[in-house]
DNA sequence: CGTAGAATTGCAACATTATAACCTAATCTC
DNA sequence: GAGATTAGGTTATAATGTTGCAATTCTACG
């Protein structure tokens, strides 16, 4: 199903992971992750490949939720203010974050090919943006 | 006029050595810099901020060339090709490139108060990317 | 020359991505 | 439970980017 080329894994665990990560965070920030959230940070999830919020309304509108893009924005919108997804601007798309909670600036390599995402801890670009000039 | 707050130059002579390297570039390659996209160059480089592809169509249209999306889009794209200007997606707008020519995989700090925006080398970055698992 | 082929441009329509505005419903706080 | 806050529904529209095709201009080669 959920094709990972790069690295064979056990990928229900992945997006089990993310859920309950999710729901600690919320817990932790007070924050709610309503049934939508919670379904859209699966689907992010649903492979490693950055999804692009059209592609999400679809799917929701299967499960009977509805699906117009404030819905899925807003639901995005606020994964993204947890630090749950990232999104990758040169695609218009978002991902689901590997290391929430902890603060990291993110950067991503993403597959031509295949299309999968990998983040990077953009730390160390920092350092180089202070050498420049 | 334009303000570089950054750091105080002379910004006529950024925009003109921009166009010459375009100039020796297209020479080089065999590529032709047409009225547009050397128009187009220059209103890039018309500050050190990244201008948005929907900015540059009523300055176009001011002066007389034609202004659809597709003319500018074809402009840049021929500009990108040659490495002349860089695209950030973040912000979906393009910047002029501090050192067409020379191969270079790109990077960019966007200042979120004035909007300028820093090219960074990011070769090392690339180093960061092979140590990543 | 002059003409074939390639590159460039003009133009109209359309596709994709994202947001605004405004209102209703659910949930929390006290 | 009343009022405040947060979340969601709905419609419309803004912003960004692309496709397809015809017309034109340039270039190269005989």
């Amino acid at each position: 199903m959920a094709q990972n080329v790069y690295k064979a894994h056990d990928h229900h665990a992945c997006i089990n992971s993310a859920v309950s990560r999710a729901r600690a965070l919320c817990e932790e920030q007070g924050a709610r992750l309503t049934p939508v959230r919670q379904r859209v940070l699966e689907l992010v999830w649903a492979n490693h490949k950055p999804v692009g919020a059209y592609d999400l309304l679809p799917k929701l509108a299967e499960e009977g939720f509805n699906s117009a893009p404030p819905t899925v924005y807003r639901a995005l919108d606020f994964l993204l203010d947890l630090g749950l997804v990232h999104r990758i601007s040169s695609l218009n798309a978002f991902i689901g974050c590997t290391h929430p909670g902890e603060a990291h600036p993110s950067c991503f390599f993403v597959c031509r090919e295949c299309g999968e995402a990998q983040e990077l801890d953009a730390e160390q670009v920092n350092k180089i943006a202070r050498q420049a000039e």
